[in-house]
DNA sequence: GGGCCCATGTAATTAGTTACATGATTAT
DNA sequence: ATAATCATGTAACTAATTACATGGGCCC
């Protein structure tokens, strides 16, 4: 799925300006989709020459007009064909797991440092979206309840993961060597002091 | 984090082809990395030119040299470089809540459709997620563990929500039209039918 | 005989990000 | 004074994927 298919997708609730689509990706798609601003306005840009938005530019005091766009009959057509056509993956990348599987290489400050850093960002990222959630709960699709329950019960399940295993992984780690083995029992006593 | 970092963690466990390569990274990355043939040659290449790692063509019977390759000491310490540097990331890139965020632009049955596939896809990976688990157990170091488990976790939650909320949700779409809103009466007496 | 497994590699293409370019307004 | 918000856009760069190129073995 493309940066031009999302717009539309913004623009399907109502005329919008470049910046503000992109703060529409951070307040809702955040937990699932991204982009900047070098792939959103190059994809405003090929929407309009292909029709499925026309752009009125609003003149503002001291400041780069600001550009509203707004879908046309044949972008949503565009948009309806394009979610239909779309193939539903759902991929995750995530350096996070890397490193915490690759924990038995890292020092046991680090490795806390790292699960709490992330531990960190998704409570950030949960609040942000409750926040968001109950702003607009009453004039949100179902769809979208849907989608954004879907990531709150992520996070939840994944708070609550780093939460009970944190203090279980950094044992484990403190009693074993680099290649994942069992330290012998002098370290374990000094690991114990 | 780069397909280069990667390679040298399966490789810290022992000597490995590219080939083999793959297939690690599909059994045990699956859920938060991927990588192409495009790029685990290339970038098996550039270690080996880089010292990272050696490489011993095996002959085989009939079909290309084996190219099976060894991490160096200065391997392990660029690997160990890599994973005290990068930092804890976690991406999910979501074609699937795309498509239910925009629940109300869908057939219900294309909806219905969209939910059942990412099920069977979720089910899949946790019964081979679950399988290797089982299968390797005993040698898994503790982060392996804690890596795989948060995977798991999120799958069962993943799965949990879909089972729970699908009904409702393709309810709720019958009763309300493609701006969200609820449909009108005569409109709810037809669905109910 | 069709399809998957084994096995490596390159080139073209894709789809994005980051940094650059510009600059006033408002809040801390 | 320093950062954040508003506002648009381009160019260089990155890091990957997909398709291409090659080909025998093995299972159903």
């Amino acid at each position: 799925m493309d940066v031009k298919t999302l717009c539309l997708g913004v623009l399907s609730t109502g005329p919008h300006s470049g910046y503000e689509i992109k703060k529409a990706f951070e307040e809702s798609f955040h937990y699932f989709f991204r982009a900047s601003f070098g792939s959103i306005y190059p994809a405003l840009a090929e929407l309009e020459r292909e029709g499925g938005v026309v752009c009125e530019a609003v003149a503002q005091a001291r400041r780069p007009d600001k550009k509203v766009y707004a879908i046309t009959r044949a972008g949503r057509d565009a948009l309806r064909a394009a979610l239909m056509r779309e193939e539903p993956r759902h991929v995750v990348r995530s350096e996070f797991l890397v490193l915490l599987y690759f924990a038995h290489l890292l020092p046991p400050e680090r490795l806390a440092a790292v699960i709490d850093t992330m531990t960190v960002e998704f409570e950030r990222i949960m609040h942000s979206d409750l926040e968001s959630y109950e702003r607009n709960h009453a004039e949100l699709t179902p769809g979208q309840r849907f989608a954004l329950g879907y990531g709150r019960t992520m996070l939840t399940a994944a708070l609550g993961y780093l939460h009970r295993q944190r203090g279980q992984l950094l044992r484990e780690v403190t009693a074993t060597d680099e290649t994942g083995r069992p330290r012998v029992a002098s370290d374990l006593a000094v690991a114990g002091d």
